[in-house]
DNA sequence: CACAAATAGTTCTTATGCGAATTATTCCTA
DNA sequence: TAGGAATAATTCGCATAAGAACTATTTGTG
């Protein structure tokens, strides 16, 4: 395989998993897993969302996605509800104590808040933006918009 | 959450997703997993290697290459045998059927090693020694190395 | 309007993926 | 050197993660 290649998808990996290891810490503290509480920001940041459109948000299949949201049913964190306009379709829907449990998930404790904060801080933003635009390159190349 | 890291932290996700699909669409070309396919690679670039190194290697939990270990020992891609030094560890070796398949994974059909080479010819290198450098410093800070 | 195609979710099966407990072996030190 | 601490791997329980098959609706086309 290519070398520069591989060292990016190497480091991209490693990066990824870090991230990955800070939310479940945060996750892990107020008693959920860390999928569950990318689920629980990503309903807290948009209301009303469907199953489908939420399961692309995050990459994952839809059926990966409704075992999710079962438990956080089942936890009382999240409602599902069927929607008016088409009764195929379900909304989700944060409850009161689910977004309790990502705010006290996210709060000052949260390692994952600082370090991400201390990126901002020591990286200068025209690396950042530099950083961001090669990732669209490298995502477009990926995905095969040529 | 703090705007700038958290878009690198779902870019990040982003690229890893495609990545990890595309390596899918090999592995399954070939009838395996992407993980397998993955450690397979691992295991013809580091021969003989202990399953505990393998695992930190991948970024992954032993439990974890232990199982995936199981299938690919069954599925006859890999050797497992106790280390004559160290009568509790294992060490990994590919089959020859292991190697083949490997090899037939990442051929000219390739879509990811296609990929992998365009990034490489369409980003400038200084350009990815940058992106590289930058995703130095994020893991750094991400793993609390201040 | 009828009815096939498309769409939204769920369920099932298999494979990760992790932490905790367990087993086997080796290391270390009183 | 005996025996506990440490280490390497496995096993177990639970939660993703994806694709395929299925159910319930809605859409589109003659």
């Amino acid at each position: 395989m290519e070398k520069a290649g591989r060292e990016i998808m190497y480091s991209v990996f490693r990066i990824q998993k870090a991230l990955y290891r800070l939310v479940r810490e945060d996750a892990t503290r107020v008693g959920i897993t860390e999928v569950q509480l990318i689920v629980l920001y990503t309903l807290f940041k948009k209301e009303n969302i469907r199953l489908n459109d939420l399961a692309e948000k995050l990459n994952m299949s839809n059926s990966t996605v409704s075992g999710t949201i079962d438990r956080l049913v089942s936890a009382g964190l999240v409602m599902r509800e069927t929607s008016r306009e088409d009764r195929r379709a379900v909304t989700l829907r944060l409850t009161e104590k689910g977004r309790e449990k990502l705010i006290e998930a996210f709060n000052h404790e949260s390692v994952l808040v600082q370090r991400l904060r201390k990126i901002e801080n020591e990286i200068e933003a025209a690396d950042i933006e530099k950083l961001l635009s090669i990732h669209q390159t490298i995502k477009d190349i990926l995905l095969g918009e040529e």
